[in-house]
RNA sequence: GUGGUUGUAGCUCAGCUGGUUAGAGCACCGGGUUGUGGUUCCGGGGGUCGUGGGUUCGAACCCCAUCAUCCACCCCA
């Protein structure tokens, strides 16, 4: 036989593991809800035709599609099957996939219920996505994100507001040390835009987001073989050099795209940001300017999001921006969206290499009852009476030999345990002994109550 | 999809140049102890050495294939 396993790339959590994921889960939901979002969820698959083609080529890829049930390949056209061509098949063998993001299913749910729904729409969603990628570090099959994003709104205060909740969330996770990166999508169009090269703007933005990666010669060589011509590299290569703060690469920014209405649209929508954050403040974030920051995906048109703990070795944890048209793929034009995506697992990978977990000692098992196999009855109802006291407590459920339940209490973590035999049911004073001193007490049901009481 | 790494007990790993019955620590179970855990002592269960083939008198070890794994690239949270 052999042995069970799952899937590559997914993982089972163990109840410690569990415990400090629902803490970063319950951060970032309290400032969402403090922000103003409503939560929704959305179905775990989508149709295929929903998430096909809303991610790139490469994105396209990296969809699990879910086979249709019954004998599905009797259905497929012949032609297709004996050329045995995947694509062709696919849309006949699989009308679903699970989500690979949580925003491309918003759009959808905004478009379906657009009548349902006040505008401007702020809304998060905590859910699993699945991604077919080659796993590694910081890298997982299936994995949490967690997403605020407002539609129906054109309104820049929510860039500002994004951001905050960037810093606040973070910062509330006792991260010190982070980067949130800001670009524009306006701006690098504005870049295609002065190199004559507009429609090979996804060429461009991709090469010159690997600058900190491959260096100016890299980032040269891969525009060469996008054959992005000498002439239009020589007007990207100023980029290469950019130094100073952000209000002096702005300004260099500037000087650049002058040519450009929509460069300079793109350089005014980050000036209003950094204007607000500068009369807001932030807690621990640094807010920098990142011309090279194109990542994501195809669908931003204004503001574009990063952030990266820095002084770790995972990559990005947070990412977001914002869109003019994605319901307009679903057939309602003209409302515009911004959001932002936080990583919760890789969160956790930062904050568990950061050490910052506090310990949550509280959430777990406080009082064990050890059970002498006495007054059955007694011994349940007291087990009642603290629990009606909010102390978390439980009774082991045999009379197994001391030593067993008392591993059981270690095990666990338990701080205290309680005798419950013979003369203590009767006499009403049991004996508590505290797991940590080995200090034990005698004590009434009132006075240990008082004691553990939360 | 491309390149590399590693597969030995539930986990982490040792195992010499190919040599007889494959080891350790941790974990687990039982006992020393029928009202005292974590420390300690004694004992126990557990392995098709990833899988298939090849070389050899003999393979955990060498060769080939295959699967899995981790790391990196692409891309991304």
């Amino acid at each position: 036989m052999s042995k069970p396993s799952i899937p590559k790339g997914t993982r089972d959590f163990l109840p410690a593991t569990m415990v400090k994921r629902n803490y970063i889960f319950s951060t970032i939901k309290k400032s969402f809800i403090k922000f103003g979002f409503l939560p929704i969820e959305t179905p775990c698959m989508e149709n295929t035709s929903t998430l096909m083609g809303k991610y790139g080529e490469e994105g396209d890829k990296l969809i699990f599609k879910i086979l249709n049930s019954g004998d599905f390949l009797s259905k497929v056209d012949e032609q297709s099957l004996s050329e045995k061509n995947s694509n062709g098949i696919l849309s006949q063998i699989s009308e679903k996939a699970l989500r690979y993001d949580l925003t491309v299913p918003f759009a959808r749910f905004v478009v379906q219920n657009q009548n349902e729904i006040a505008f401007p729409f702020k809304r998060y969603q905590i859910q699993p996505v699945w991604r077919a990628d080659r796993p590694q570090k910081g890298r997982y099959r299936e994995f949490y994100q967690c997403d605020a994003d407002v539609v129906g709104s054109d309104a820049l205060i929510y860039e500002v507001e994004l951001v905050q909740l960037f810093d606040e969330v973070l910062s509330n996770l006792g991260i010190k040390d982070f980067t949130i990166k800001i670009n524009n999508r306006k701006i690098l169009s504005g870049i295609a835009e002065i190199t004559g090269m507009s429609d090979k703007i996804i060429d461009i933005t991709v090469a010159i987001d690997k600058l900190d990666k491959i260096g100016a010669e890299g980032v040269i060589k891969e525009l060469r073989e996008k054959e992005i011509p000498d002439s239009a590299i020589d007007k990207i290569k100023p980029l290469f050099e950019l130094k100073g703060n952000n209000s002096e690469i702005i300004e260099v920014m500037k000087r650049m795209l002058s040519n450009s209405e929509m460069g300079m649209k793109g350089i005014e929508e980050l000036e209003y940001v950094f204007e607000k954050i500068n009369l807001l403040g932030l807690e621990n974030a640094i807010l920098e300017f990142d011309v090279t920051l194109a990542r994501g995906l195809n669908y931003y048109t204004g503001a574009i999001f990063e952030v990266k703990a820095n002084n770790v070795s995972i990559g990005s944890i947070c990412g977001g921006g914002r869109y003019d048209d994605l319901t307009g793929i679903f057939g309602l034009k003209g409302i515009s969206g911004v959001g932002i995506s936080f990583g919760a697992d890789r969160i956790y990978d930062v904050v568990e290499e950061l050490q910052l977990f506090p310990s949550f000692s509280s959430e777990t098992t406080q009082l064990l009852l050890i059970n002498f196999g006495e007054d059955e009855n007694k011994s349940l109802q007291i087990l009642n009476q603290f629990r009606k006291s909010n102390i978390n407590t439980e009774l082991y459920p045999t009379d197994a030999k001391l030593k067993k339940q008392m591993s059981y209490a270690d095990a666990k973590n338990i701080p205290y345990v309680l005798f419950l035999g013979e003369e203590e049911l009767k006499s009403g004073s049991f004996n508590m002994k505290n797991m940590v001193s080995g200090e034990q007490t005698q004590m009434n049901i009132i006075e240990i109550i008082e004691k553990l009481k939360p």
